[in-house]
Formats: structure tokens, C-alpha cells, sequence
DNA sequence: GCCCAAATGAACATAAATGATCGATCGCGA
DNA sequence: TCGCGATCGATCATTTATGTTCATTTGGGC
């Protein structure tokens, strides 16, 4: 949070930021959003009125809801063809068998599963932009298969918001069971991971992983093994003749700790004399510290006779590489580059060398550990975790040194 | 967690909170709910009252519940299809229960006609009594399921042999895909894994693992977390007051190495005292040398003060309770066994605390693995492991320390 | 520099939401 | 069938959100 910043939105910018914080949230109130963008209720319910027009949202006294319901099983609904889709994915190609997913967990009371012949499956990931949403139209896919309604979330880096999202989805929107990719760090984190695991619902973690009670058994899972990837990349380096591999991850990413573990023993295992070679955790590439980051790791590189650089997050590995051409460093003859992500690296010039983690392949893994432990929540069933191997994809910007 | 939170909630979530009750739990009281939303009873009433206008529920004295009946009443919705028909299997209770899975069924070719060549799944394991029993009925029961059939063999523990099971399996029967538990140690047992890797058809590995390839992949597999399992049960002697725990394991198995990594860690961790502890690696119970060893590590424990002990396989732990009884050692007064397995831990004479590995989940996933890998067996569906968290049973056999 | 239009905020009247009170009803057991 | 306690409904008071109208600010063209 922490507003109170009146950087002087453009008005569009400004019901954007209703729309993205509704589809985060799920409902708005007028007051918050007036706090939070620092403007006046007033404005904010014209923003809200506008938007409504459009039909991008619901009306309510209050602030408003994202506008599906309706009328949850008055008729057939289903009027809104937009709301949040993920374009493309065209070759769906698995027609398949779908599952029957019928998980009606509430166990009491109800006689017979009253309403919803279907699941409902919440799903709570850090950001609706980068990484993300792949995973989540692997999700999708097999939620279609399955005929699963998911309801998507998408929070903040931040315990105590998705804490608030999750409780919303079991006890506002009556979830069957939770896909979520929580912080689990800091004292909110591990407060998060606590609720999480008396949750009322099954959880399957998405990309994280979670030891709990009082034997630290992990809960259920689905990551992509990021170890490997590094060891894969570091591999295939040391294959082509790189006998000093440096390591460069982002600040923050959950990820970075495992990839790192993973760039380190395949050093060692392959001899590679690393202890001199670069390994920094540096700023997002967005900060304003980050030219001068990367000017330092080039130099690190030049002076220690780096010839290859294993770079986690695609955007960090390209704009790296551009300034590398600037200072007239050669891709990959002086220095191959090989980026941990694939998320945009085939679009650098020369196109990037990458570790792909499958990420709709963890969607759909998620959803159908999700899926089976629905079907049998009893606690004889022991906990799953899968483990998914990143793929690496070989471009351009890795060769030989000269 | 209910209740104790009265986030101020917009009007219109909270009378979706009460539809979701209501769905959930098919009737709804008014007290409760007020108190569970922070309301007073009137709000809820009224908000009962509207919902019950929009037809979307009936309101009965004291709160209200699905309406069942078409009742026509003046609202919007007129009547909706109430033909709720739960889809496939619903409940069913146990009995086979379903795992899910992507969908299978039939293999690689037809979409999914009802008839059609079943896919035939070959099966090879090292042995048809001990320990495996119970993964090959996990398959099965899958297999029922799926309207597979399970082709199988039992090896002995060579790779010579295991090769040619597998040979005829593929050449001779013609099978879809193959469910192996391989010999990887040893110079076969690498050629082994080659011949795995370039077989035919897909190939799960079960309680293995295997990394092949220029950038050691890992093969797919289903394993138990072993290193897992023996942590936990060092924690819960830890948690018990022991301060020694040793170590056990018989000589070939190929889950020692796993099982000791997950025993030294855990004592490391928990800062026990293990310097001194007795690890050993004994014959199987069933050689001649097995009394005198059973002889030397109780020496072992009397001599270091050790007061528990980690014993891997039942068998070996039942018979070195059985001499402990002889010499007089109390158990668990004076040595807390526990038995890592639980294949007959149970019938001890007290009951052995055991970890088990979930042999039956263990083949179930290897299955269903197997399965999605023949609905896609192209190259871009990355690696899936699945390694499954085993269950510590806590019977008679340990105690805190006397 | 001037004027227009969009954007925003302020003020005031209105509507919605909520809770309290009290008499009327309902349900259930004696 | 009677009676008691729990519920319910109607009305009123209070608080909060909204709609409307009008004034002020901002940003451009001309």
C-alpha cells in the first residue's frame, strides 16, 4: 500500500487502475480505490459510472464487483464473452478425456450436491502480466477439459493481501480447492503458509513449495525444477568450451535461491573455476540502479575472463546484451549470454539461448494434482509433489569462446 | 477462522457470502449467519428477504434454504433446470476411488472410442513379494479404471534380466508404454538405463530415478521421499526427547542412500548427537552373519548411550526387537525402534512405529503418469517427477527415554 | 492572451443501508 | 389447546453513499 501519492494520473490511466485492482481484488469500494489513487470519492464513482457504461464492471452500492454472477444459477448468464481471457493459444490441439471432477467437498450437511455440478477452483498467483499468465492458460485448458470453473486472483507480492484474496475465495466465493503461488517469506509469509495449510480446502502450491507441521512435510505441489535448468545451462556451456560461467539473478525472485544452488553444483560437479567468476543478485531491470548494475558485471566479466553468463529473467539478459553491443562486447563470440525464463528472449536480436520452464505444463500439473486430491481428500491419501523439468532452448547467443 | 472479522463487507459481497453458504451447506439460520458475518440478524433478513425476491433462494422461519421446488414465483428467473446430474462417479466413497489424472483411457491412437484397442501398459519389478504387492494393486486399480491392461513381470534384482523382460515386452507383446523399477547401479545397470531411454515407447520409472542425456535429465519417475521419510522419523524421536538415534539400513537396498541422506540431515538440523550414534549397514535378515550384527549394533547403542534407532525394512526390525526382548533391553523403555517400511511393522509384538512409503499411491501416480505422457508424448511436454511424501504410523514402539 | 472543453472538487439534497424498538406471529413443547 | 420464547415486520433514527448542480482548475489551440 503506502499511497498517498497524487503523481497526477491521466484519467485513463486512472480507470485502468480501478480495473486492474477490481480484476486483482474481485470488488472494490469507492472510498478505498478515492484513497488509494488520490482522488476524491467523487471521481472515483464517475470513473466506476464510466467503466459500468462500458460494461466492464458492476455497479454496486458501495463500489463495484466484477460483473459475472449475475444471477450464479438464475439462467443460463453467461453474457460477457471479454472479462479476463488470455488471447491466443489457438492450437489446443489434446482433445483428450476429460476428467470428472466432481470434488463436493463439504462433507456435512448437504444431502446432495445442491447447485454447481462442477468445481469451483480458485486460483491466486503474484502478477497477471510476465510468467504468469502461461501458466495459468495451462490451467485453463485443463480446467475446460475438466469442466471447472476457475476463479483467478491475481495479488500483489504481498502475504497480507493474498491472505485477504484467499479468504475471499473460500469464504465469499465457496471455492472447491486453491492453486496459489504465495509469498511464503517474511512473518506474513509464513503466517500465509499457516493459513493455508488449515485451510478448509485442498491447496496445491504453484512454483513454490512449503514445509509444514510439526514434521515439516511439505505440502502438495507442482514447481519446476530450477536446479536443473541452471545445471542445464551451465551444462551446456561447459559443453561448448566455457570454463568460467557467471550467474546474475534478479533481487527478489523466488526463484533465484534454486537456481542458484543449481548454477553452483554443476560448477563444481564440472570443475568449472567459478570462484572467480561473477555471481550477482542485482536490481530489476526497471530500477534506476540497473545500468550502472550491469556496467559493473561487464567489467566483472572482461576482468575475470568470464566467457559465458547464465541471466535470470529474460529482460535483464536482453538489455544486457544491448549494452554489451554498445560497449562492443560480441554476442556470443566475447561473451555468450544465455537467459533463465524464456519468456521474450527469442525476441532479442540475436536471439537468446534459454531455459524454458514449461509453464503451462505447471498449469496443468497443478490442476490435476488439484483435481485428484479433490476426488480423495481423505488423509490417506499422502501428499504429492511434482517436479517438472524446464527445457532449454538453443538460439543464438551461446557458442564457443573465441 | 470464522468469524472474528468484520472487514466492513459490500452489501452485495455479503449477500453472495450468504448464497455461498446457503449452497454450501443447503440451509442457513439467520443468527448464524449475522454472526458469522458481523451483521446484525435484521440485515440478514433483509438481505435474505431480496435474495428470496430474486428467486434465488426460499425463506423459511428462523433462516432459509434452497428452493427446491419450481415454485413460479413473480420474479426474474421463472424457473431454472434443476436437473443437477452429477457428473460420472460422484461420491462413491472408496472402492477403486478415481484418481484423475489427464484424461487416459486409450492410448496413443483413437480419440476416445468406447471400444477400440485398449492401451496395454508393461510392468517390470524387481521382485512379486516384498514391497511391491501393494505399488503393482495401486496399478491396477488405475489401470481397472482407465480400461487398461497391466502386462507384468517380475525380475530378480539383475539388470541382465530386467533387459530381457523388457525386450519381450515391447518386441513380443507389443506394449504401449512400460512401468519399470530398473536396476540403475552397476555396469548393466547403466546399459540398462541407455536402453530405457532409447526404448520405443514411454517409460516411467518407479521408486527410481535416473538422469540421462548430454545434460542429465532426468528420466520421468514416481518415487517415494525417502530422504523425507527418515527425517520424519527422527524428528518424531527428537520431539520424543531422544538425543541419540541411530541408523540401520540393509546392504543393497536401493533406498539406503536416500534414507541415510534424509537421516543425517535431520540430526544435523536438530543438532542430535549423532557422531557417536551406530550407522550401520547390515546383511538382510535372512543371511548368516544377521545375528551377530544384530549382536554388534545393540552393543553400539549400550555403548553410546544411543536410545533410538531407525531401522530400515520390517523384517530387520522385527528381529532385532526380538533379540532386544532376549537380552532383556526394553522396548521402547530402553531403545525406541522404528521401522522404516511398514510392510509387517504392524505385527510386531508391540506394534513397531513405522514410516511407510505409500506403495499403493505410489504405483497410482506412476500410472496416471504414464498415462498423460501417452496422451502427449511429444518432446515439448517437459519431464514430470512426482515424488510422494510417505506417512510416519506411530504404534508402540517408541517412547520418550527412560 | 483568450476561450473552450475536459476534469475535478464542493455543497447540498436524496437514496440506501443499517440498527433499534416494539408489537405481532410462529413454532414447539406441555 | 395453551403458553412461552424465538422470529419477524414495520417504523424511525442515524450513518454512509450517491446524484446533481455549480465553481474551479488544467491544458490546449487560435
Amino acid at each position: 500500500m503506502t499511497s498517498s501519492e497524487p503523481p497526477v494520473l491521466l484519467p485513463e490511466e486512472r480507470r485502468e487502475r480501478v480495473l486492474n485492482e477490481l480484476h486483482r481484488r474481485g470488488t472494490v469500494r469507492v472510498n478505498d480505490l478515492a484513497d488509494t489513487l488520490g482522488v476524491t470519492p467523487i471521481t472515483v464513482r464517475r470513473d466506476i459510472a464510466l467503466l459500468a457504461s462500458q460494461g466492464l464492471l458492476r455497479r454496486v452500492h458501495g463500489g463495484a464487483t466484477l460483473r459475472d454472477e449475475a444471477a450464479s444459477d438464475g439462467g443460463p448468464a453467461a453474457e460477457l464473452p471479454d472479462s479476463h481471457t488470455v488471447a491466443g493459444h489457438a492450437a489446443a490441439g489434446h482433445t483428450a478425456v476429460g476428467h470428472t471432477a466432481t470434488g463436493h467437498t463439504d462433507g456435512s450437511s448437504g444431502p446432495n450436491g445442491p447447485e454447481s455440478p462442477h468445481a469451483t477452483v480458485g486460483m491466486v498467483v503474484p502478477s497477471l502480466d510476465y510468467y504468469w499468465p502461461d501458466v495459468i492458460r495451462g490451467v485453463r485448458e485443463a480446467a475446460a477439459q475438466a469442466e471447472v470453473r476457475i476463479v483467478l486472483r491475481g495479488a500483489t507480492y504481498e502475504a497480507a493481501d493474498e491472505r485477504r484474496q484467499l479468504d475471499r475465495l473460500v469464504e465469499g466465493v465457496g471455492v472447491d480447492g486453491l492453486l496459489v503461488a504465495p509469498t511464503t517469506t517474511g512473518t506474513e509469509g509464513e503466517e500465509l503458509v499457516r493459513w493455508l495449510r488449515s485451510a478448509t480446502v485442498p491447496v496445491v502450491l504453484v512454483e513454490r513449495s512449503a514445509a509444514i507441521g510439526p514434521y515439516l512435510e511439505p505440502m502438495e505441489s507442482v514447481v519446476s525444477d530450477h536446479e536443473l535448468g541452471a545445471a542445464v545451462a551451465v551444462r551446456h556451456l561447459a559443453a561448448l568450451g566455457h570454463h568460467k560461467v557467471g550467474l546474475l539473478t534478479t533481487l527478489g525472485s523466488p526463484h533465484a535461491p534454486r537456481i542458484r544452488r543449481g548454477w553452483r553444483a554443476a560448477c563444481d560437479e564440472l570443475e568449472l573455476n567459478h570462484t572467480e567468476a561473477p555471481d550477482r543478485e542485482t536490481v530489476d531491470h526497471r530500477e534506476s540502479g540497473w545500468p550502472a548494475t550491469v556496467e559493473e558485471i561487464l567489467d566483472a566479466c572482461l576482468d575475470s575472463g568470464t566467457t559465458a553468463l547464465l541471466v535470470h529473467s529474460d529482460p535483464e539478459a536482453i538489455s544486457l546484451v544491448e549494452r554489451c553491443q554498445e560497449r562492443g562486447i560480441k554476442v556470443p563470440g566475447d561473451l555468450a549470454v544465455l537467459a533463465y525464463d524464456d519468456q521474450v528472449a527469442a525476441l532479442c536480436d540475436p536471439p537468446l539461448t534459454a531455459v524454458r520452464p514449461h509453464r503451462e505444463a505447471i498449469g496443468r500439473a497443478a490442476f490435476d494434482l488439484l483435481m485428484a486430491r479433490l476426488q480423495d481428500p481423505s488423509e490417506d491419501r499422502p501428499k504429492h509433489r511434482v517436479v517438472i523439468g524446464p527445457q532449454l532452448v538453443v538460439r543464438e547467443s551461446t557458442a564457443p569462446p573465441t
